[in-house]
DNA sequence: CATTGATTTGGAAACGTTTCAACATAAATC
DNA sequence: GATTTATGTTGAAACGTTTCCAAATCAATG
């Protein structure tokens, strides 16, 4: 591979003359930069981007550390942030962290050694450590310290929306489900939305939650079923906590729409051709995505942050379990 | 950040000795390892990598370049192949071609220019340029030739599989439904499997594949209902053909699996929650991903590779369309 | 104790860039 | 034409490692 000093041989010039032009920083005659430019395309030469990395002591590269990115929700995010991030030469390196705080901690690690640009992390751990390595962070949906910028969807709002959505569609007494995975999580705000919202109408509810170590996943939704046999509507935290709960209702002889209403959240069925098409609060995904680059990019440009979280507004999109 | 010079002199020591330490490569005597290694301690001091790799002229990066990782197969498919890339100290980065030739050559500059150790890719170009790059590279589910090694699906077998299945389920005339995406892509065997069945059974069969250029995608499906009026079964070429092929059925009138059987290809239903449960070949991801790892570490080591192709069986699951 | 051979350590070169002070040339001013 | 100013260019240092040859130390042998 050819390198700047072949260039420069070539071309007749010093190699700074080369970088000059390559960069176009600086001055340089357009007759020595015809020449040099001779000399590129002859040469075939590209930059060595370790090199540079290494001399300039960073690199273009951003890690999205998240639990896994099998989950749809996540993989969404993904191909938004790639594409963001790929529109400023950036690229994406991709750390699924199981949501096992050892595991994070070990890309943490790998990451600073790497001099990684910044990250945008959906973590369960509090992440110190990356602030102090001095690596721009943003956070998604989890809201450490001042010092972590946090994208989230309206999650309060979302909560809000669900609930009048539910006694829209003619619940008497809705609940809210789901289990809040960190206790830094926006998403509990899902629930305080639900709950403000009908305490502001004067409407029942309930909320269940139940403590988070639940060997067999099964039994929180029949257990829910049990103990809580008079609900008629249901905001799940999530569209797969919804998905999950209406099967087991199914099983249990409780028809969706017609005995109980059922809201998720997230919008991950993006196609229409699996049913129940769920009644969903729509995160709006790709805004998120943009906006959480966006502002990593600003940090690592050194930019400061005036804001400690960001909030994207969400929509009620109507599906078949309302 | 400390560096090794530092680690050097607070133990004592020069810079190559700390260098032996740190890779325990060459022979250092336990005194001199110890003073090292409180040094190490004493600085905190970590490796830097971009360090290393410059001066290695080669990285632990692997690329990963598919289509979009918004696609529910592919998610997978990096969930497992990040996973054992981790397991050998590699990471992975991740680039959504959109399956547009232009933007792979574009990645394909990139990831030369960043010097990857090698790349998996489920591409859609010919992809010489990385192969005359010098790049180890490995191909899922595309054959383009000797030199770059594919991994794939037993697709012609999962075709028999299907075409089999479905007649056990009553279909007296099946069809295969769906366009390949890519002259080189190895999916389309799964058509020849179906079809080689059908001969080798004497069933009558139908394959409806359609100029690649269709500008409305629900016309795909509807021409096939008004074209194969006489059709009791579905082999698709993907689980996402398969359920818009149901949709569309269904405002026909037409019930599955009453009327018609289905059977889709990919798997891509972890969750059964969604209705309906697709029947369908299930790829392998996790065997693939993993093969796909090896085999391109394997390269990347110099190793030379046997075979051009590595099939990997299918299996049937039953769902609820046959 | 001198010699040999094995083991351990030092130190410098090299990897491909960018950057910056210094120098060279050209253009502008009086 | 001499002086200043602006514009181009050079060449070397630096970034943090690894690697390799030479030098130094050590242990064993005669």
């Amino acid at each position: 591979m050819a390198s700047i000093k072949d260039v420069a041989n070539l071309a007749g010039v010093a190699v700074g003359t080369v970088s000059r032009v390559i960069n176009n920083a600086g001055a340089v005659k357009p007759a020595t930069r015809d020449k040099v430019k001779a000399a590129i395309e002859q040469l075939n030469y590209v930059p060595d981007e370790v090199a540079r990395n290494f001399k300039m002591q960073k690199s273009k590269m951003v890690a999205l550390m998240l639990p896994s990115i099998w989950n749809p929700f996540f993989s969404e995010l993904a191909y938004y942030i790639e594409d963001e991030l790929d529109r400023s030469g950036f690229k994406l390196m991709l750390c699924n962290s199981g949501g096992k705080p050892e595991k994070e901690l070990y890309y943490f690690d790998m990451l600073k050694q790497n001099k990684v640009a910044g990250i945008v992390g959906i973590t369960y751990n509090d992440i110190e450590s990356s602030v102090s390595a001095g690596i721009p962070m943003i956070s998604i949906d989890r809201h450490f310290s001042k010092q972590i910028t946090c994208v989230t969807s309206d999650n309060f709002e979302g909560g809000r929306i669900a609930l009048r959505k539910l006694v829209q569609a003619g619940s008497k007494k809705p609940a809210f489900l789901g289990n809040v995975p960190s206790m830094y999580s926006e998403t509990l705000r899902r629930k305080d939305g639900f709950v403000h919202e009908a305490q502001a109408l004067g409407i029942p509810y309930a909320v269940y939650e139940e403590p988070d170590a639940i060997k067999n996943e099964d039994e929180y939704y029949s257990n829910f079923l049990r103990r809580h046999p008079d609900i008629d509507g249901v905001f799940a935290i999530t569209d797969m906590t919804a998905a999950r709960y209406i099967e087991t209702a199914k099983e249990a002889g409780i028809r969706v729409p017609e005995d109980v209403k059922v809201i998720g959240y997230d919008g991950i069925q993006d196609h229409p051709y699996f049913h129940p098409v769920l009644s969903t609060i729509r995160q709006p995904v790709e805004e998120m995505a943009r906006t959480a680059v966006k502002l990593l990019l600003g940090k690592v440009e050194g930019e400061a942050l005036e804001q400690e979280v960001f909030c994207i507004p969400v929509t009620y999109r109507a599906g078949e379990t309302t």
